[in-house]
DNA sequence: ATTTTTGCAAACCTTTTGCATGGAA
DNA sequence: TTCCATGCAAAAGGTTTGCAAAAAT
């Protein structure tokens, strides 16, 4: 969850022009409770008329990527979403029912990480922790229908 | 690392028929000892004019997924590759100079999902772990430079 | 002989790029 | 007014699909 505010400040924050696609993405990005891909946002934006052309959604996805405030992420079915999260070191658990997801902290992964180095025998410079399941609003629901 | 041999009973066993394509396929991803992308397989193909068709290729890495003899993973510049793996559960560490990749099993990991399961909420179902860094032949090859 | 698998080509989908126009600073 | 960003359309990748021909059982 994101304010379409802060991604605005964001972009100028970082010296690129607050311009009219750009707000207008910002707050599709907001509306988007949890993951989303490109070709999501370029739907919402037919839909609200607002007429992003193909290439300024990729060309603004790549750039707040750069920027830190959404990552990419890799969908079990190989899709490739994104989702907006804080700019430190972390992983996101998203939901796979609603799509829903949170960032969480490093949880004790970097002692696993030293160990698996030490056992491979790799130096291992990043890793990525990606967790899928169901949020808590989702699996209320789907108790509610027992 | 795995065998062609392996692959090729892995077809035969699971009821599917031992063709000259899948065999030469199966060699193709022996010969490769780290991570693959289709293209490279098919690269390969017309390299020792075996002159697989771009389908075969794509059909066949599916269904060694399904088999669970090859593993999909999304390299950090977002290409889809593969990797030769075991079926039980574990994770991959990829070298980002070579691509060679290495098995590790769990590292504890377990605990550290459980721990970020209590602190979101979620009811994790799955999870991916995917390590970059340099394999211990890189690292002795860049030592050797300085 | 039967059924699966292949090869080909075309379709499809996603992402990128070049360039003239329009908008922000 | 000067650059940056956009829109468009085309190109570029990557992956899938339908179907007739070929190969495996």
């Amino acid at each position: 969850m994101i304010s379409s505010d802060a991604i605005v400040s964001a972009f100028d924050q970082a010296g690129y022009r607050v311009t009219q696609p750009r707000r207008a993405l910002a707050r599709l990005i907001e509306a988007r409770a949890g993951h989303f891909t490109a070709e999501e946002l370029l739907r919402d934006s037919r839909r609200s008329r607002l007429g992003l052309a193909r290439a300024t959604v990729f060309r603004s996805l790549e750039t707040l990527t750069e920027l830190g405030l959404i990552e990419r992420i890799d969908l079990p079915s190989g899709e490739h979403a994104f989702v907006a999260c804080e700019a430190a070191h972390h992983h996101h658990v998203v939901c796979s029912r609603c799509g829903r997801s949170t960032d969480v902290g490093d949880g004790g992964i970097g002692q696993v990480v030293a160990e698996l180095a030490r056992r491979s025998g790799y130096r291992i410079d990043s890793h990525r922790l990606e967790l899928f399941g169901l949020c808590p609003i989702c699996q209320t629901e789907l108790e509610r229908k027992h």
